[in-house]
DNA sequence: GCCAACGTTGGC
DNA sequence: GCCAACGTTGGC
């Protein structure tokens, strides 16, 4: 089993949300990075994920989800052109975009901040943690996984 | 709100 | 293929 971590924005899509979800499970929809795609391609059913916020207050690690489908077309990239995902580019025909479903497993007794991620220096290898680093689907090595649930 | 870092686009 | 311009991410 692999593990991932991803990005969101709680104020856009958090992890509250993904709890509220019928069988607490919504499908990752509007990655529009290549390399953030790619690993999304590379997901298992049964791997999984830790739950980053952004853009918030204090960024950082907040619970676990669980890949529950594997990668499949992004509809929202044709859906409504007026959309923040549409992409002309993609279609259903070629579709360009990948999504996953994720179901929600819990969250973190506390949240494990970007701060203290940043500070450990068993962590100094992550995408995560380095400066400028923006990818925002990526891959947990199973050292580091451990590592951050022993900060829990 | 600022801005550094990064990815993408498109002219040449 | 190069690279300037632009748009976005996301910490601070």
């Amino acid at each position: 089993m692999a593990h991932w971590l991803m990005k969101s924005e709680p104020d856009v899509f958090g992890i509250d949300h993904l709890a509220a979800r019928p069988n607490q499970t919504e499908g990752w929809d509007g990655v529009r990075n290549y390399q953030a795609r790619n690993f999304m391609r590379a997901m298992k059913t049964g791997d999984l994920v830790f739950f980053y916020h952004s853009n918030t207050t204090i960024p950082g690690i907040v619970g676990i989800a669980e890949v529950v489908r594997e990668a499949y077309p992004d509809h929202t990239a044709w859906d409504n052109p007026e959309g923040k995902y549409f992409d002309p580019a993609s279609t259903p025909d070629k579709p360009r975009w990948d999504m996953v479903d994720l179901r929600y497993v819990r969250h973190l007794g506390r949240v494990i901040s970007l701060t203290e991620l940043k500070a450990n220096p068993e962590l100094t290898d992550m995408p995560l943690v380095r400066k400028g680093s923006r990818l925002s689907v990526m891959p947990v090595s199973h050292e580091d996984w451990q590592t951050i649930l022993n900060l829990e």
